[in-house]
DNA sequence: AAAGTAGCGGAGGAATGCCTCCGTTTGCAA
DNA sequence: TTGCAAACGGAGGCATTCCTCCGCTACTTT
């Protein structure tokens, strides 16, 4: 919860007057479907009319067309740690869940604009620490409560749904129903006859099942 | 072998007289670079400087931006699989590994061209079947001479790559490095103390390992 | 070596994108 | 309510890209 301020107080500069700042939302919205579509090089004037609203008004919020891919990445950060405030109150797996598929469109965001994103950036790193201080709790608390198998770490997790995302899927609920599989194999596994679990099993059976699914 | 000529006799036109062959090839190289830098947007008037050619003969040989781009691919997977050939008399392991750095190049591309691709077109399903075509047989030989471990399947190989290149790398050899290490993970592996390996433990041992190095 | 044709190059018009500038509108504080 | 600073919109100039068209070049064939 306090993660997403921190995040909100050092970067993002949203606007004071009504008008301006239901403008900069709207533009965000706008320009994350944009990219979505049409990759980094989507037109400006195309996000504009998009969102309903002057060039001009485009480049007041965001003069610099990076400053428009960081702020768009910033909001998408932002909501993604609000998120997981949102689900404090959910059962503990519940909340690991909830959270890992609003990750999801997180990532399809990053994917979309990482030609044009610096990851060595100060910006870069301080949402990647601010993500992993919002979700690793969840894990934590999902793995306390027995709900979760103890030998993944938050960075396993990450990767395992990380690269999911990474396959393009046709079918639209097909990712959704990835993610789905890929969340049974976080849970706590019973104990197999041959052998019992290292650190990275859960990622690599899991991982296996998908191979099967698409490509 | 046979199967990188199949592709070429199934989709790449080359022309016939020398003077625009070349062209042809010039063309495509400068493209397959001007991609992997600038992304699909990439200018085709820029590709047909940096090969060195007018406008016009970029739009004889390539009509559509489209055609450009599926021409880059299909020589990029007829590379792919004649190396499969030329690498025939080396040693099992050395063929495979060779194979796979070459691999690496291939993806690289797959990853330029991913937005502009249509992965459900006839082309791209053929392209992947003659992909397997030629690798495959490297992996079972070096998996018969005893100097791959026996359970990982060419689609486990194929993800384990192919999902290290998704990783963007600042150094320059690291890309190589990493693939090294996973490649070592193909290795026969020693019986460990406690457990024997099952299907993907390969791959799960070996991406745990990159995650350490980078992401 | 001569002829015929496939191929080449690039000028230029249409379209689109980028970005600035400024007259008009509107939210908000007093 | 009123005044004004903040925000808006979009016309327009410049740059870039796309793509066509056609006079010229040079490869191949006989």
């Amino acid at each position: 919860m306090r993660s997403a301020e921190q995040v909100s107080e050092v970067f993002s500069r949203r606007p004071k007057r009504a008008d301006a700042r239901r403008n900069y939302e709207t533009l965000i919205s706008a320009a994350r479907e944009a990219f979505a579509e049409d990759g980094v090089s989507a037109s400006l004037e195309d996000i504009a009319r998009r969102a309903h609203v002057g060039i001009g008004t485009l480049y007041r919020h965001f003069p610099t067309r990076q400053d428009l891919f960081e702020s768009v990445y910033v909001d998408e950060v932002e909501a993604l740690c609000r998120t997981a405030g949102d689900l404090a109150d959910q059962p503990p797996w519940d909340a690991l869940a909830g959270w890992l598929h609003r990750f999801v469109r997180y990532t399809a965001t990053k994917r979309a604009l990482a030609e044009a994103l610096n990851r060595d950036s100060e910006l870069f790193r301080t949402c990647r620490t601010e993500v992993h201080a919002a979700g690793e709790p969840l894990l934590r608390r999902a793995q306390r409560a027995g709900t979760a198998r103890t030998d993944a770490s938050f960075d396993d997790v990450m990767h395992l749904v990380g690269g999911i995302t990474m396959i393009h899927f046709a079918e639209p609920g097909q990712l959704e129903r990835v993610v789905g599989m890929a969340l049974n194999g976080l849970r706590p596994q019973p104990p197999s006859s041959d052998q019992e679990s290292r650190a990275a099993s859960s990622v690599a059976s899991v991982s296996s099942a998908t191979s099967v699914v698409s490509r």
